[in-house]
DNA sequence: TTGCATCCAACTAATTCACTTGGACTACTT
DNA sequence: AAGTAGTCCAAGTGAATTAGTTGGATGCAA
């Protein structure tokens, strides 16, 4: 049970964008994250398909948000590289378990799931920046 | 993000000790469960390594739970299984982040953290028989 | 036209997962 | 005493996933 690395640079990569009051380059938040330049390709691709980040051309080009900070959420940023949540394979259309009707663990694990997705989409990058305001 | 099959395995085989009135030998665990017999040697060895069931010997052998219904916990089986819930590796005592001081996203992961094992360990085995029966 | 910066596909080494194999031990049965 | 059922335990394995790297194509700008 583990956050990968791509969800946890990606959340970075935005905060770091939201947080730039210009347009950033994909080489300054490799730098100022610490992030292999080349590996942050896809993690820059992933938010960019996502919709949650836009590239902004000509001159002082680099990227911005696409959405105000309190419209993306961490499970936005979640879902820009990984599919729907689904922390056990029973039940889902392609794979579902013979003995899905009387499991008790079936429903648990999927009250786990939503609840999972409750507090990821709750918080967004906004609330994570003022968080980190107030502490320091 | 997925919960492994040790621990979904291992909670269907304490759920069906606790139903049983009788001691269970595995290999009607591994019958019930459509569980291979040789790889639910390792659950039950965790489980029991873990205090949660032991064995009872002689006459009608086989296991039995070590503690009531509502004293076992699913984090409980979890930890049997897996060291204690950590979504993220940043900070831990062996791999401290040097950026940990003013990293935004730190502090959530620790709160998803603590949540997941708080919602896991108020979820007892007896609440999880319970709510079955109460659908059923 | 040279150089950034982004875009994109393929490769890889290391690790993890979900088992299987095979054998040792122990208690009970006959 | 021998056989067997059940448990215990270590090692092996094939497939999948992870966390990257490599190398090049494209497109804009000085």
């Amino acid at each position: 049970m583990k956050i990968n690395t791509n969800i946890r640079y990606g959340l970075r990569a935005i905060i770091e964008i939201a947080k730039s009051e210009k347009p950033v380059l994909q080489k300054e938040i490799a730098e100022r994250q610490d992030i292999s330049l080349n590996y942050l390709d896809s993690i820059i691709a992933g938010l960019k398909n996502a919709g949650l980040i836009v590239n902004y051309e000509g001159k002082g080009s680099g990227y911005v948000l696409a959405k105000k900070t309190n419209d993306i959420s961490v499970y936005n940023v979640y879902r820009a590289f990984s599919p729907d949540i689904q922390l056990v394979n029973c039940s889902c259309e392609t794979n579902e378990c013979q003995r899905s009707n009387n499991c008790p663990t079936k429903d648990f694990w999927f009250e786990l799931n939503s609840q999972l997705k409750e507090i990821m989409n709750s918080k967004t990058i906004e609330k994570l920046i003022e968080e980190k305001l107030q502490i320091v």
